[in-house]
DNA sequence: ACACAAAATGACTGCTGGTCATTTTCTGAC
DNA sequence: GTCAGAAAATGACCAGCAGTCATTTTGTGT
């Protein structure tokens, strides 16, 4: 207890002088580490494969021992977590892009969602692949880790940019206004990122019941190819 | 030389008489075998999970040896996907008979395809599951394999089922004769399964190109959200 | 009773994700 | 400069499992 109020002491008096900016910089490099770590597993583990990568090849690539590569990550599917959120990022940023366009209807930006996907997909391969594996490894991440978080937040900020497309094009008119923005965002990024089926499967991460969705999409569908009546 | 001659008289030999009936008998066995090795792989994975599974488990629960699991599969993946086959099955038996249903028109089929694969997520969860483990899978499993040519033939099967309700649609009149029925089953089904994204990525198993199908996909949405123009 | 083939066994190997006691490096205090 | 304690890093080690293979058991025809 003593020593207690001794080390409390001491700390307090560490705020003032150089003492709290090594405290920062210290933060700002393991940060770095971190990175550095999530480099050289992309490097490894796109050139190898999820499998077939070690944790020792990215150890190496990393120029770490492997034990190291545990004080920052909690497992390799976290590890592959990260990965999956830097790809998840270029994503968003890709749409921000293509949201920010004024000069295109939302209609448009929607059609130019497809091909930006498309080009995503051929242009960033290990990226989308990626991508793809997300329920994989999802399953042996902890829920409670950061990274997993990260992810999630991700990926609502692209069912958010999807959803903000269709809304421009409901107020440019070039929309209709009684579709449901949200299922039909989920929708469009389910069927890019397989995340459709999968949160059918688990029902997680969405307020309507994914099985609405759907059912929803069918009717898209109908809409689509019925044969006017008049 | 020699002996491969007598070899030779003598299965010939063999051909009259009881020999040639206990082969088959034998070959039955296997086959049998074989689908008990599968039985109990379903106890096993679907209540332990895939990877906490082992191989040890299903052999004792098919009342083997480890080792002879590996007379009869190349591989846990193997396993696994001779699993995924069957879910399959009980997809096509279920769609069968939708498509059978003569009192429904071809968009009518549609929109029942959809709660059927609703209903079969929700009442098959572990086939289910199986069914969108496919991609981790293939990619461990052995080309050459028969169970994996099962499996792409079982899928192919099921993407003509869906072509023909749209096809039948379009017979009597309730789906428009301008879709591209081949595409809009890729769709659906992909949609479903999961295998539109990783066929995107692999470009295997379909003649359309998969980044074509998307772009056709954002077609559809587009003509299902569209503002009418007069 | 024998010879041969098919089926089955289970001890063994190689590999890898993850751990942890130990060592090295950093940092502030005296 | 040096000492103590914290933070970072190490790498030998462990446990567990997919897959193998020399050996044994079983089935079959002569």
């Amino acid at each position: 207890m003593t020593a207690g109020h001794f080390l409390t002491a001491r700390s307090q008096n560490t705020v003032n002088g150089a003492i709290m900016g090594i405290a920062e910089r210290r933060e700002r490099e393991k940060e770095k580490r971190r990175e550095s770590i999530i480099d050289a597993a992309e490097k490894v583990f796109f050139s190898s494969g999820f499998e077939n990568a070690t944790m020792l090849d990215v150890a190496k690539k990393a120029e770490l021992s492997k034990g190291a590569l545990y004080l920052y990550f909690q497992s390799k599917n976290e590890l592959c977590m990260a990965i999956l959120n830097r790809s998840l990022k270029i994503l968003v940023s890709q749409m921000k892009n293509l949201l920010r366009n004024s000069e295109l209807t939302g209609l448009e930006k929607i059609g130019n969602l497809g091909k930006l996907f498309i080009n995503f997909s051929q242009s960033q391969k290990d990226h989308y692949k990626a991508l793809l594996s997300y329920r994989e490894h999802k399953e042996h991440c902890p829920d409670n880790g950061r990274i997993f978080q990260n992810c999630k937040k991700t990926n609502k900020e692209i069912n958010s940019l999807i959803a903000a497309m269709l809304h421009s094009g409901v107020e440019d008119g070039s929309i209709r206004q009684d579709i449901d923005q949200e299922k039909i965002s989920i929708i469009i990024w389910g069927n890019f990122s397989g995340f459709l089926p999968s949160s059918i499967l688990t029902e997680e991460n969405l307020k309507i019941a994914p099985a609405e969705v759907m059912n929803y999409f069918f009717e898209l569908v109908k809409i689509a190819i019925a044969k006017e009546k008049e």
